[in-house]
RNA sequence: GAGGCGGUAGCUCAAUCGGUAGAGCAUUGCCCUUUUAAGGCAAGGGUUCUGGGUUCGAGUCCCAGCCGCCUCACCA
C-alpha cells in the first residue's frame, strides 16, 4: 500500500470513529455568524483587554489548514475564502465529545467553531473553542505546507490543489475576476448592452483560424465550435442594438504556447457611428483604468520588465517595420520603398538572408509566396521584426486590405483598411477596425477569401451569405475590436504563460485521469447537459 | 509537427566517477494546556515515469515509449 492509501485508510477510520461520537459525517450546513475575514476587519483593532471585556461570541467554520496539538489543548488555523484564522481548542473548555473530536482531526478537514475571541500570549485574535462541529473529512493528504505544490502539470491538472496550497494562484483568478468586473462596468457605463452569441455554428466566421468541428445529434447537422463572435455581433448591430459587447469563450484548433491556449476568451464589441480612431482612444483609456483597477496602478511589473499602460504609444505599421529593421539586413527601407507592393518580395528576401545567420533565430525567416496581395509579405515582415520588441503598450496601426477582410478601406489608400492592433510584452493582446458596411465589397473580400480557400488555405474565410444578406439591410458606420483578455491578464498577473491564468487549461489526457476534469469524455457530458 | 530539458516516498528536494536510494514536512505511537515552519522520543513508508538493453552491479549510461516544460512552426 503506498503512503496515500495508508492514510486514505486512516482517515476512512477516523471517519469511523467521528460518526461513533455522534457526529453527522455530511452535515448540511454550518450557521457561522462571521465570515473569517469580516471578523478580522471587525475585531482585528481591539486590544487583549477589550477582548476579554466583551467575550464576544463567534460562530466560525473552514477548512484546517494548521495543526498544532499539545496534548490537552491544541492550536489551528481555520482558512475560509482566503482568509485565515486561529482557533485555540483546550480540554476543559470543550465537551468531551467535542475533544474526542479533536483528536481524530486532520489537516484539510472541515469543522465549525463556536466560542469567544481572545488574543494569545503573542498578539494572534483567535478563537477560544467551547463547541466544535464536524463538517467534513479531507481523505487525502494535502501537499507539503510550505513549499505548497511546485509541479507544474499538477498545478495544472488539479487547479484545485493549486488554489488550495499556493496562495498566488488564488490571488491570479481573483485579480483575473476583477479584471472581466472591471471591463464589464466600463463598457455598461459607455452605454453597451452584453449579449451572448452562438458558439456552436454552421459556418466559422470571423477569424483566419481553423475551427474545431462537432456534430448535433437530432438535426444531423455539422457544427463548427466559433472561432470569433465577430459576425454575429455586427448582425446585431444591423438589428438596432448599436452597442454590443461579449465576453466569451473562442475555440481554434491550433497550436498550444505560452501565448495559446485552444479555447481562450475574448472580449468583442461593436457600436455604431464610430471608426478606429475613436476605439484607438477609448482603448487606450480602457486599458490603462483596468490596469489600475486590478493592480492599482498603471505600470506594471511584468517579467522584470515594467510594463506602462498610462501611455500607448503610436506607430504605422510600415513605420514600425521601418523603425525595428535590423541594421544588419542594410538601411532600413524608404517610406516610399514600403509602399510600393513590388517592393516587398525584395525586402522580404533582403531581410530572410540575414535572418538565416542570425544567433539564436532572433529573426525568423518570412515566407515569400511566388505571387502574394499587396501587403501580405509586409505584414510577415511586421510580425518578424516588430512585433516583438514592441514592449510597453502600442498601437500599430493602419494594415493591408488583403490580411482584413472585414475591415473598412482607408479613403485615400484602397490597398489598406482603418485597423489597429494593440501589442505589450511582444504579445498582441487587441484588434479593432472601422466595419466594412458595404454590402458588395464585402461580397467581393469573401470571394477572394473563397479563392485562397479553394487554393488550399484552410484559415481562409468562408462566404457567410446571410451576414452580407445582413449588411444589405443596412449597416451603420461602425467599428468594432477584440481584446484577448488571457493575455492582459497574464500582463496584469506577471503571469509568463497563458496556463497560469487559465484555470483548467488543455492538457493531454493521462490514462489514470480519464473521466476527470476538463478530460472527461464525451459519453460522460450527457447526464451534466440535462441538469 | 521539430529540437532541447525534465519525471526519485503523499509533498518539497538530495544521492559525488556506475557501487547498500536519503532528508525535511506529512503519516503512526508515546509525551506535551498560549502554539504558529510548535517541540521531544520512536517507528513505518520506494515499480527512482514505463518497457527494453549495456554492465559483476543502473536513479545514474544507451534505445524506444508516455507525460510535462521551454524554444521554434501555426496562431490571437
Amino acid at each position: 500500500m503506498t503512503v496515500e492509501e495508508t492514510i486514505r485508510e486512516q482517515r476512512r477510520a477516523k471517519l469511523a470513529e467521528i460518526a461513533g461520537l455522534g457526529y453527522a459525517l455530511y452535515p448540511h450546513r454550518y450557521d457561522y455568524s462571521h465570515e473569517l475575514a469580516a471578523l478580522a476587519a471587525a475585531y482585528g483593532g481591539r486590544t487583549a483587554e477589550e477582548l476579554e471585556a466583551e467575550r464576544t461570541p463567534v460562530r466560525v467554520c473552514g477548512r484546517l489548514v494548521a495543526l498544532r496539538a499539545h496534548g490537552k489543548a491544541g492550536f489551528a488555523h481555520l482558512a475560509q475564502q482566503g482568509a485565515r484564522l486561529q482557533i485555540y481548542v483546550r480540554q476543559d473548555a470543550v465537551p468531551a465529545r467535542d475533544f474526542a473530536l479533536w483528536k481524530l482531526l486532520d489537516l484539510g478537514d472541515f469543522i465549525g467553531v463556536a466560542g469567544y475571541l481572545f488574543r494569545t500570549r503573542t498578539g494572534e485574535l483567535t478563537v477560544h473553542a467551547e463547541t466544535l462541529e464536524f463538517l467534513a473529512k479531507d481523505l487525502r493528504p494535502l501537499p507539503e505546507k510550505w513549499h505548497g505544490l511546485q509541479d507544474v502539470e499538477r498545478r495544472y491538472r488539479q487547479r484545485y490543489l493549486d488554489l488550495l496550497v499556493n496562495p498566488g494562484a488564488r490571488e491570479v483568478f481573483l485579480r483575473r475576476a476583477r479584471l472581466i468586473e472591471a471591463l464589464r462596468a466600463a463598457f455598461l457605463a459607455r452605454g453597451y448592452i452584453e449579449v451572448e452569441t452562438p458558439m456552436m455554428q454552421t459556418l466559422a466566421g470571423g477569424a483566419a483560424a481553423r475551427p474545431f468541428t462537432t456534430h448535433h445529434h437530432a438535426l444531423d447537422l455539422p457544427l463548427y465550435l466559433r472561432i470569433a463572435p465577430e459576425l454575429f455581433l455586427k448582425r446585431l448591430v444591423v438589428g438596432g442594438l448599436e452597442r454590443v459587447f461579449e465576453i466569451n469563450r473562442n475555440f481554434r484548433n491550433e497550436g498550444i504556447s505560452t501565448q495559446h491556449n485552444p479555447e481562450f476568451t475574448m472580449l468583442e464589441f461593436y457600436e455604431a457611428y464610430s471608426d478606429y480612431r475613436v476605439l484607438m482612444d477609448w482603448s487606450e483609456r480602457l486599458l490603462a483604468e483596468a490596469a489600475e483597477q486590478v493592480t492599482g496602478a498603471r505600470a506594471v511589473a511584468y517579467g522584470g520588465e515594467t510594463i506602462d499602460f498610462g501611455r500607448c504609444r503610436r506607430l504605422g505599421l510600415r513605420a514600425a517595420v521601418r523603425e525595428f529593421w535590423p541594421g544588419e539586413a542594410g538601411p532600413a527601407p524608404s517610406e516610399e520603398e514600403l509602399r510600393d507592393p513590388r517592393a516587398e518580395a525584395r525586402l522580404a528576401a533582403r531581410y530572410n538572408r540575414v535572418a538565416r545567420e542570425a544567433p539564436e533565430s532572433r529573426y525568423p525567416p518570412v515566407e515569400i509566396p511566388p505571387v502574394a496581395e499587396p501587403g501580405v509579405i509586409l505584414t510577415a515582415l511586421f510580425e518578424a521584426i516588430a512585433e516583438p520588441e514592441l514592449r510597453q503598450p502600442t498601437i500599430i496601426h493602419d494594415f493591408p486590405l488583403a490580411v482584413s477582410p472585414l475591415a473598412k478601406a482607408k479613403p485615400d489608400e484602397p490597398d489598406w483598411v482603418e485597423r489597429f492592433e494593440i501589442y505589450a510584452a511582444g504579445m498582441e493582446i487587441a484588434n479593432g477596425y472601422s466595419e466594412l458596411n458595404d454590402p458588395e465589397e464585402q461580397r467581393r473580400r469573401f470571394a477572394l477569401q473563397l479563392e485562397r480557400r479553394e487554393g488550399g488555405d484552410a484559415e481562409a474565410h468562408a462566404m457567410d451569405e446571410d451576414y452580407v444578406r445582413a449588411l444589405e439591410y443596412g449597416m451603420p458606420p461602425t467599428a468594432g475590436e477584440g481584446i484577448g483578455i488571457d493575455r492582459l491578464a497574464m500582463l496584469l498577473t506577471d503571469s509568463a504563460s497563458i496556463r497560469d491564468v487559465i484555470l483548467f487549461p488543455l492538457l493531454r489526457p493521462r490514462e489514470a485521469d480519464v473521466g476527470a476534469g476538463n478530460s472527461e469524455p464525451d459519453d460522460r457530458s450527457a447526464p451534466a447537459a440535462s441538469r
